[in-house]
Formats: C-alpha cells, sequence, structure tokens
DNA sequence: ATGAAAGCGCTAACAG
DNA sequence: CTGTTAGCGCTTTCAT
C-alpha cells in the first residue's frame, strides 16, 4: 500500500507537505505541490479515508435513510441524493427501513457513527419521535426529506398548492364529489395533500366540490386497490390517490369491475413516478423533480456540515400538475 | 465521546480487555465479559468505525454498483443487497452509474478503497474490460451480477433456461413467428436470453419457429415503444422483449395504434418486475427473485472475504415464467 | 485470562 | 512555505 511517507521520499518532502498538497494545494509552492502530485500519480498513491476520517473527524460519506428503495419515489430520491453528493465529494450509506417507523431512529443513529450526515427521507415516525431523534442528533447533522419540523433542515414539494391545482384540475371538469385516498397516517405529504384538497373545495367562488376522505390505505398498488370500491360507493366521479401506485391500484380494480376510466370515474395520482406513464390510461399526477428534492437535500446537508450554526433552511420544491389521459369529464 | 479507555476505567480492565469482550466475547471470562458489556451499554459506548478501520484493515462496508437505481430491477437487487448485507453487519456504498459503462471501472476502484467488497450489477462493460477490472482487484474483493466470468464469484439468473420456457409456452400457444427486442450490446443477460430462444426454437420434436432479432435498444419504455413496429411489420404475431420496461414500452405502442393484445399480437417480458402486474393487459414474465440475487451476491462475497482463496463459487438463481393476460393464443 | 505497548495512515498544531 | 511531532481510537502481538 503506498501512503504519505512514500509520497514524500519520493517527492523529497515531508508528509505533512504531501498532505497539504493533496487538501490544500494553495498553501504549498507550486513548484512543491506538482512534484507531490506528480509522485502521488506515478506512485498510483490513493489517501486512506480510515486514517483520515481517524484524524479528522471528518468521513466524507453521508447517509440516507428511505422507506423503500423499490418504491420508485424513493428511487429517484436516493438517486438524486447519490449523484449530488458524489459532486461534493461525498460516498452515500443507503439504509431501506421496509417502512417500519421503528426502525427510523435507530438507523439514523447508526448512521450518525459513521457518517458526516444523514438524510431521512418520508420518515414513517410521529412528529415527537422524529424531534426526539432530532434533539439527540449533533446539531446541523441531519436533513429531513418530506417532514417539516422547526429547527431542522427540510426538503418538501409544494403539496399543498399540487393537491389545490388537483382539485381545480377536477373541478373544471365538472367533478363536484371526489374521493381522496390517504396514504400512512404519519406520512407529512399526505397531511398537505388532504389541507390542499380541503382548502381548494371551499374556495369562494367555484362550484362546491365535496371531498370524501376514504382514509388511510398502504401506499403501494393494493392500497389503491382496496379502496376502489369504497370511492365508488361513495359516490364519487374522480379518486384522488396519495401516489400513483395507489392510483394505478385504483385503476386496475376499476377495470376489473369494467368501470371505464376517466368516462366514468377520473383518478389523479401524486409524485409523477415513472409508473404514471406506464398506466392504462395513463395517469395525471401531481408531481415534483425527484432527483432534484435528493439533490437539494445533499446540498441542505453539505451546507450545514460546513455552517452547523447557521439557521436550519427549508427548501420548498414546486409540484406540477401534469395531465394525462386518466382523468376526462364527467359523463351526463 | 465515548472511547475503549472509558469503558476499561469504568469496568476496571484494560482497554484490551474491552476491546476482546466487545469482539472476541469468548476469550474473555464471562464475569468480566459481563461487566464490560455493562459498563459499554451504560456509558452508550459505540466504537469508532474509522479507528477500528484503520488498525483492522476491514471497514465493514460494503459496495455496490448498478446502472440505474431507477429502474425497478436494480431497485429490487440494491434492495436485496442492503438488506443481507445488514444482517452480515455491513454496510452499503451504493453507486449509480446511469448506465455508463466508461464509469464503472473507475467506481469500482473508488469503492474498493473505501470498502472490504464491491458487488457489480450488470455491468455495462465488455468481458474484456470487466477482466481487466477485475485482475487489478486484490483477490477475492468483486462479485458480479448478471455477468459471468472464470475465477470471478458471480450470481446470475438461469435465462436460458427462463428463455426456453417463454418460447415453448408461446409455441404452445400457436406462435410461429416470434419477434425478440434485443438489450444492451454488452449485456450478458441479453446473450443468454437470445441462446434460449435460438436452442428452444431449433428443438427436435416440436413446431418449428422462428425468431425474428430485432437488433439491441435502450432497455428503457421508450426502446420498447421504438421497437414495436419493427416487430409487426416483421409479420411476429408474438414479442418477446429484453426486460418488462421495453415490454411496457411494446404494448404502449400496439395500444395507440389500436393492435389489441393478446387477441392480435403477444407481449412477453423478462424479470417480473411489479411493473409487470401494473401493465394492461398484465405482463406474461420470466423472473428471479431479485432481492435473493442481491442476497446471493452478499453471501458470495461475504464468504470470499473470509477465505480469499476459496474458488469462486458461481449461483445461478432459477427463473420462473409467470403467465399473465399479455399472452394467448394465435388468432385465426 | 488479562495487560502493556506498539502502531495503522493521516492531519493539525506548532515551529522554524 | 515547509518540517517536526503528537496523537485520533482501536486492534493486535507479546508478555505475564
Amino acid at each position: 500500500m503506498v501512503t504519505v511517507r512514500d509520497v514524500a521520499s519520493a517527492s523529497g518532502v515531508s508528509i505533512s507537505t504531501v498532505s497539504r498538497a493533496l487538501s490544500e494545494p494553495s498553501r504549498v509552492a507550486s513548484a512543491t505541490r506538482d512534484r507531490v502530485l506528480a509522485a502521488a500519480r506515478d506512485l498510483g498513491y490513493e489517501p486512506n479515508r480510515a486514517a483520515s476520517g481517524l484524524r479528522s473527524g471528518r468521513t466524507a460519506t453521508l447517509g440516507v435513510v428511505v422507506p423503500d428503495l423499490e418504491n420508485p419515489y424513493f428511487a429517484s430520491v436516493t438517486k438524486g441524493v447519490q449523484a449530488r453528493a458524489r459532486e461534493h465529494g461525498y460516498g452515500v450509506f443507503v439504509v431501506d427501513v421496509e417502512e417500519d417507523a421503528s426502525r427510523e431512529a435507530d438507523e439514523v443513529r447508526a448512521l450518525l457513527r459513521q457518517t458526516d450526515g444523514v438524510i431521512v427521507a418520508s420518515p414513517r415516525g410521529t412528529d415527537e419521535e422524529l424531534r426526539a431523534l432530532v434533539a439527540r442528533t449533533p446539531r446541523g447533522r441531519a436533513v429531513l426529506v418530506n417532514r417539516r419540523i422547526d429547527g431542522v433542515p427540510s426538503v418538501t414539494a409544494d403539496d399543498v398548492a399540487g393537491a389545490v391545482r388537483a382539485l381545480d384540475h377536477l373541478r373544471a371538469l365538472g367533478h363536484r364529489r371526489i374521493a381522496y385516498v390517504g396514504g400512512p397516517e404519519t406520512s407529512w405529504s399526505d397531511r398537505m395533500r388532504r389541507e390542499g384538497l380541503r382548502r381548494a373545495a371551499a374556495a369562494d367562488g367555484a362550484p362546491a366540490v365535496e371531498v370524501v376522505d376514504l382514509g388511510a390505505f398502504r401506499p403501494h398498488v393494493q392500497g389503491g386497490y382496496s379502496a376502489a370500491d369504497l370511492a365508488t360507493g361513495a359516490g364519487a366521479t374522480a379518486v384522488v390517490a396519495y401516489n400513483d401506485l395507489v392510483a394505478l391500484g385504483v385503476e386496475q380494480r376499476l377495470r376489473e369491475r369494467g368501470i371505464p376510466v376517466p368516462a366514468e370515474v377520473s383518478v389523479l395520482g401524486f409524485d409523477d413516478t415513472f409508473v404514471a406513464t406506464l398506466a392504462s390510461p395513463p395517469l395525471t399526477s401531481v408531481g415534483t423533480d425527484l432527483r432534484a428534492v435528493g439533490g437539494a437535500a445533499v446540498d441542505l446537508l453539505v451546507d450545514r456540515l460546513r455552517e452547523p450554526d447557521a439557521p436550519a433552511g427549508h427548501v420548498v420544491r414546486p409540484t406540477e400538475l401534469v395531465v394525462r389521459a386518466s382523468t376526462g369529464t364527467v359523463s351526463a
């Protein structure tokens, strides 16, 4: 193994000059620097991360905790995290907690021991649990995605605005009774989406729309499949689903029952993941650039690591309604 | 920060005893061990990975390199890797090379510096590039998924058998002219699937089937969408696609053109990822347990790390034909 | 069965 | 601008 000593003797300088030439090039005379860098390259020197981490206390590693990697939403967020972290020179530890809220805290704590900071995406724990978790976290070492808590940096999507858009869209198509198939109880975005629907439904000067809350369902195809009959039973002409997968489940069940979408019932999803385009009919969905969400979380975290005492930033990413074939006018 | 020294003084032993009690409990008297473990727990001691890594040369970390995390195939494999690694006490670094073969070698090399071993999933590089990469790799520190090279442990799916099954299935339904929409040129599974189709088509004692090779397409929905017209143009009554996404693209284009599936054209995919069930009609697909593939890769790697000189194992996971509604009899 | 002691490779004071 | 030096926290001989 090639170490700083080898590079030092090969280039005729001390090991500290080697270290400096590599990490703070500006503090070394350019001639010396070139010599050192050349020697390092020739010898194939690669710094030992464990050693530098032990000494400096920095690991050049970030962690990301997600509920389920197989969910396209988290696959995209994770992809964005990894790509951006790489640009900042960080590696990424990925931990999938399999939708188990009780594992989140432990995994975050374990990650904090071996990373510089952690991104917690769409935590399934309650606000209290998260507050407790964060309170035990060295300041500035955690960033939340899809959850907003005071004092903790976060990246969220403007779900309220998205839900308003969604409802306005359906209202414009003539829908007056809309069912909402909810997601996990502790989901922050679920709360925001509900809130947006409520607000839009209650808006003055527009035809009244009634939102029927169908309750909480698993954020998967199965959840939507299970909820579909409740929606039609409630007399809704349109179904808004917690996410695209749930919406697909709704479409699937409706298709089985021979109920045409959107001729008889319109279906609308959230997140605009790639599965929205796979559905038939292709799904109208309220989306965000998910890789950008992951990237923004990394930026926030890296900023925080540099300046732990800076106030916690809250990035709110825009949402966009993407209309496809699953929503249409109400049939007479 | 709590260190071994703190635990040592709290329990009245030396730091080496603490270290031993934690990592080789059997070599410490049970009374002492209990005392040390209790102290460690009380103080909230957490070993410093950088320090232990520096001293022991082990990082308790594995790396996994995938072409695209957003591809459900790799999301599942990565999920399997992470879960199994965790059971073995390893963390996982994930790197997404964005389908760029030229990045693979560099990323693997970078990962090897900060992990104990690396899993390279569905590498896009050529066999020669991979052989060169592996030759420069310290023995026993890399495992391949979806690629078989002598001397390097690997996990593959029995794609040949799967493709044979697929073709036999279509033949039984009366298809005599079948188009194959290929994947990346350097894909090992593509090669095996082609081989399986060829073999099955040429089998004695069964009605002759002609396989029309449509060439290489991007392994995404778009690829299948682009290939669909070629398939019908070639007079095929069934289309076998490199993977589920490609198959969905084929279905999408056929639907647009008003060609009913499977009444007029049957469509069959590979991998049986969750998107197969989302399609309409739901996709017949040749699948493997992808999490198990990831898990098997971890097992192989961990075994190898313990015994670097053991012969390279090659795990071949079974494939299974899952028949859904996208394949049917040939219309008269 | 336990302890003393020697570093792993690097960075960060501190000197010069 | 560069060199000397002292560890970071842990594991691992080597004694006892």
